[in-house]
DNA sequence: GGGTTGTTCAAACGTTCGTTTAAATCGTAC
DNA sequence: GTACGATTTAAACGAACGTTTGAACAACCC
């Protein structure tokens, strides 16, 4: 049952081994990972098992428990890998817009925030498994949520206070955390128009969502004061 | 196991059966789908046993299927208890604004959807009931989704267009489903400051979410024109 | 009373779960 | 070539899973 024919049937699998030709360790770790993140998109974490995530990589069952110790090592795995650069990337260009511009409008600081979500290499899995993650209970998803999203909430945060500095700290932080949430749902629920995932990131889309987040971020009051 | 001991140690179980005495088939059923509600919330479809909502329901296991059928059918029925009555008030609401206002402001229409948020008798668990729904993998919610708020969703983007006769009805869709990203979000999830569930749906958060899904909704433009 | 219907019960069905074990196999350094 | 640490393997562990079964039980009609 665990040994796969001979013919590897599809690109699904790990490449089939010649025999006698160990795979470096590294291909063995990434395969579970690819896997794993495609079916804790697809099944959520409680929904997927260990061994549908070998299977789908092409390895062995005690494979995944030997490179991340438990099947919650792997979700925090998983996590990590796609949301580690896409912050950094979301912090490099935030460095970026605030050493170019003086004072960025909240429109630009938002643009840079979800910017992030087209980019190549994350774009295609990221935006679902954040979304997935948020709908685990919390005692699976907050503690990676924190711990991925916490510095990053807080540094954007603060930006957005910065160009509004009229508006309360804690209303603006309300404001920040419904646009979170639309971000999520525009990201893992099918929009007005049934859309596959791709669809979901496109420029269209992106561009409506930054539209709505400006207009509930700032209340429809988009300008920040010219100078204060 | 499956007995439990003579002293019904707390409110959770289902009363103690005096000797001989059976309880009416309803009562059954009751408890199955309130202990259900309370474990799909906490931990999820997948994440919660059949065995542990009988359990926690004081029922004997097979009483679920007799009654519900399936795993499945019992979701659909939590859902249905809570949504339907919800979605009848808010369409009742909604008629009834409509009758007494000639042309409802946006304002007037999303306070009238999110009013039933704090109705007695679902406000305690209904949220977050709907949060969890959304977060599953679509192939178990979205049947359940467009069951149960397909109809009175197109009623209120309805009345949403005649209150904003300028905007393009898939723009109009858009903004409104980030709206209720924003809204499942505030359900489920921890704001910006830690709260307990009732918190999250005190007056102060729906107020909250209502100016900020107003913003949204109209692009910071409120007023809905006079006359047209 | 007997028969019927609806419900609850303990027990078990086969399956799948996350995890562990111990042997086999690898590349590499000696 | 042999010893060694790192990795993969087949197999099994006990537990929990959704579901089914058939007998017991309660209440009602006649």
């Amino acid at each position: 049952m665990s040994t796969p024919p001979s013919s590897d049937k599809d690109t699904q699998r790990r490449r089939a081994k010649p025999p006698g030709v160990g795979n470096p360790p590294v291909e063995t770790a990434a395969a579970i990972l690819e896997a794993a993140e495609q079916l804790f998109i697809d099944k959520g974490y409680a929904g997927t098992s260990v061994r549908a995530i070998a299977t789908k990589a092409g390895v062995n069952l005690a494979s995944a428990h030997y490179h991340f110790g438990s099947k919650a090592g792997l979700l925090g795995a998983v996590i990590h890998l796609r949301v580690a650069p896409a912050n950094e990337e979301r912090e490099r260009r935030l460095d970026a817009l605030e050493r170019e511009t003086p004072n960025p409008s909240v429109e630009q600081i938002l643009e840079v925030f979800f910017s992030t979500l087209a980019l190549d290499g994350v774009a295609a899995t990221l935006p679902r498994l954040i979304a997935r993650l948020y709908g685990e209970p919390e005692s699976v998803s907050q503690p990676l949520i924190e711990r991925e999203f916490g510095a990053v909430s807080r540094r954007f945060l603060a930006a957005l206070g910065a160009a509004m500095p009229d508006v309360d700290a804690e209303v603006l932080a309300w404001r920040f955390y419904f646009m979170i949430g639309a971000m999520i749902h525009m990201l893992a629920f099918e929009g007005p128009h049934t859309m596959d995932p791709a669809e979901r990131r496109s420029e269209d889309s992106l561009r409506r969502l930054l539209e709505f987040a400006v207009a509930g971020i700032t209340n429809g009051v988009p300008r920040a004061p010219e100078e204060k």
